[in-house]
DNA sequence: ATGATATCCGACGAATTCACTCGGATATCG
DNA sequence: CGATATCCGAGTGAATTCGTCGGATATCAT
């Protein structure tokens, strides 16, 4: 019961992605570096991220990935889905409408409701975090920062 | 993202042994035809039950597995525990303080708590189950049941 | 006592998934 | 042109999953 490194590694992915927003492009092979993982991993895991919208990629030198929209805007539970697939803990309770698979027992199951329960209180808590809530906060403490920075725009 | 088959098969086979609460013990080659699982899979399954206090095993002929608790004192959450191991998302947002590894980034992590989050939504929802809740009511349309069967005892 | 029924226990094995790596094609900037 | 990136498909070693199998032990019924 837990969710792979590609869950992993893709929230850090982002995390880091929402740090650099609106200043560009970040390449991975910089955000490998940042956080100590395997940059040719990282571009696998990208790819979901860019199909499910929630990247872009510029090509070429200079280029790389950014956020298409704010990090407020971005759900946990949208940046997990892409990543991980649907979310669900059972077959049987799948969040994704298309990939619903009614089991042959489907009659005469009780055990179902457990798996749908344990699935909402999943989306529940994905759905209640957004990726700016794991943006680690600019310590004020640096005199360079106190420029450009306020704490009420 | 999903539990295994040991925490589906091991689910049911609970909830065989719910059913059969009161009356003996009920063996496994019984509850694996009733569920239509591998026997022998069962088998490997119930060790951590047994471990876990959560079942007693009597051996030798008209043997079997019964529960050791009542089917509304049994959380969930105990049951999963027993099959699955220590509840976590994540490695490090794991529900087993024995098991709680911080790893080296934690200082600097900010993701953790979204792990813990999710894990405190499943310990939630499988604390708020008991076993009772899965057992399937009897249906009251068989007259035989009128005798004994209340509705409000 | 004997045989049928069960749990108990360890080992084994096939299939799948995981967590990557590698090589090269393509695009863009300076 | 050349450095830097993304893009893309294929491959791989290790681990995990999902079982199976064989036999030892314990108990009940006759």
């Amino acid at each position: 019961m837990s969710f792979s490194t590609k869950g992993e590694y893709g929230v850090r992915l982002m995390v880091q992605l929402a740090r650099h927003y609106g200043s560009g492009p970040a390449s991975l092979a910089g955000i490998a570096a940042e956080e100590d993982l395997p940059r040719a991993y990282l571009e696998q895991l990208v790819v979901n991220l860019r199909e499910a919208g929630l990247v872009v990629s510029t090509r070429g030198a200079r280029g790389g990935y950014e956020l298409t929209r704010a990090p407020e805007t971005i759900l946990m539970s949208e940046v997990l889905r892409a990543l991980e697939g649907p979310i669900a803990p059972m077959m049987c309770a799948t969040d994704d409408p298309e990939h619903a698979i009614t089991c042959d027992r489907s009659a005469r199951c009780t055990v179902n409701v457990l798996w749908v329960r344990v699935r909402d209180a999943i989306t529940g808590a994905l759905d209640s975090m957004t990726l700016a809530d794991l943006v680690p906060p600019r310590l004020p403490t640096s005199p360079d920062e106190l420029q450009g920075a306020t704490t009420n725009p």
